[in-house]
DNA sequence: GGGGCGGAAATTGCATGCAAGCACTCATGG
DNA sequence: CCATGAGTGCTTGCATGCAATTTCCGCCCC
């Protein structure tokens, strides 16, 4: 079942990112095409398993086969597609092993961050830390859900940078893309809101003090906390079985 | 400097290999440059800095430069080459910051994929990290030095693999590219080769013993040992100081 | 002699053309 | 009615052509 045979949200959300011919610099075809599939990957405008045809974001977006040919292979790299010999890629599955397995990976890697960023924070970045913590209690109590990601991913990787560690950040940026597609599939949030902001608060009192243990743990308890939390929403509501598509029915 | 103004190596070792027009199945193609390219780049055929030429690569592949084009981009992917834009890609630096930083993120990869493994692992399993462990002494004993590399890898990816977590396998392959690369530019093996084998020995009676704790500690005892001497190696030897660029010392 | 500048060659980035392989259809036989 | 197979169209994979940009080189000016 191609894009073309329904409604194609994809092409209404591409439109109205219009294209990607701003810029129009030379090499930014390439960039602009992953970060557009990345985008409708992440946040689930794509659905697991649908196939990318070539031909159709070719037009949709307005550029060649070429750039979106790199496309695909940089995002299959991600892992965020799935490459079949001489089939279209696939979107990847988003298993619930699979969110499991993050969770062990997330974990570990952002508990090293904490631990690191509390050796090396400086008194400007646990200001910025800080602030971002608060950009979030402020998107909270307005119950601005998009804000509020922004500003959690900022804080997160924030913390991820203030470790000073390009391996790590790299790693970082890599699983992120994983976490927050199954973040975007999953919309049970709001009740993790309160824990994870007192969690957050947590984390920037053992950051501000310098506690490398304490940072990482308490890192480490939020990440599992939260990606938890994730996978049993996920294995409770995921199933989307009655996802009904405008085709079928066919009695009406 | 671009390679046609060396005596290219880089000639010689992909002619070496028989280009790739093995198979000659459709779609063999990219992945067979992208492994060519990883492996020069990783063996450090391709010295750090040096500029990749399209041009030059698809004629010593003797592929066009579609291909070519895709496996930079990988490569770009797999942090094995650096991006300028409208300019030639060039091989990534071995900064020994960046070696350094590898040392925490593998360490505590691998000290989790220790504890996970230890966990999970099988009869089965045992034996075969075993078999490479004693396929490992084995080498030594013979002097082997590649052989010994080639099952030193499959030893730890071997524990990776058993700790049945796909995402810390695909994070793990990601850095192994990175830690072979720095292994491989380094060459002070040897003195440390007795107490590796003391080490892995350690690990598999961990694993053995199914004790989670254990191994994963046994596991970042051995890699920050390991990656540790590396940095220190490279620190003496590598900084390379009297480079002399046949430019330079205009005294001469 | 040194530095700045103009132009040409070379290189990347993108678009397009062509062939091989897969999927889908439909007819055919059991 | 179901399974099977040939034919056709579509899709990917690779090769190549064209434009924009960078780089390199020689030249000119200071």
């Amino acid at each position: 079942m191609t894009l073309s045979q329904i409604p194609t949200p994809l092409a209404t959300l591409i439109a109205r990112t219009q294209a990607l011919d701003g810029g129009r610099r030379k090499g930014a075809l390439h960039g602009g095409v992953v970060t557009q599939l990345r985008n409708l990957i992440v946040t689930g405008v794509l659905a697991p398993g649908a196939k990318l045809n070539e031909r159709e974001i070719c037009e949709q977006l307005a550029v060649s086969r070429t750039p979106v040919r790199e496309a695909i292979k940089t995002l299959i790299q991600d892992g965020l597609l799935r490459a079949l010999p001489n089939q279209s890629a696939v979107v990847a599955e988003l298993d619930l092993d699979h969110v499991t397995a993050l969770i062990d990976v997330v974990t570990t890697i952002e508990g090293l961050a904490g631990e690191l960023a509390a050796r090396n924070i400086s008194e400007e970045a646990i200001a910025e830390i800080g602030l971002l913590h608060y950009r979030m209690r402020l998107h909270h109590a307005r119950d601005e859900l998009p804000g509020y990601f922004e500003a959690n991913t900022a804080f997160h990787r924030k913390i991820v940078e203030i470790a000073a560690n390009p391996v790590l950040l790299w790693v970082w940026d890599l699983l992120a893309l994983r976490v927050d597609r199954a973040r975007y599939s999953s919309n049970l949030w709001p009740t993790r809101w309160m824990m994870a902001i007192e969690e957050h608060q947590g984390i920037l009192d053992a950051l501000s003090a310098r506690d490398s243990a304490r940072a990482g743990e308490a890192l480490r308890q939020h990440v599992r906390n939260g990606l938890s939390g994730l996978v049993a929403a996920l294995s409770g509501e995921q199933p989307e079985p009655p996802q009904k598509r405008p085709d079928d029915d066919p009695v009406g």
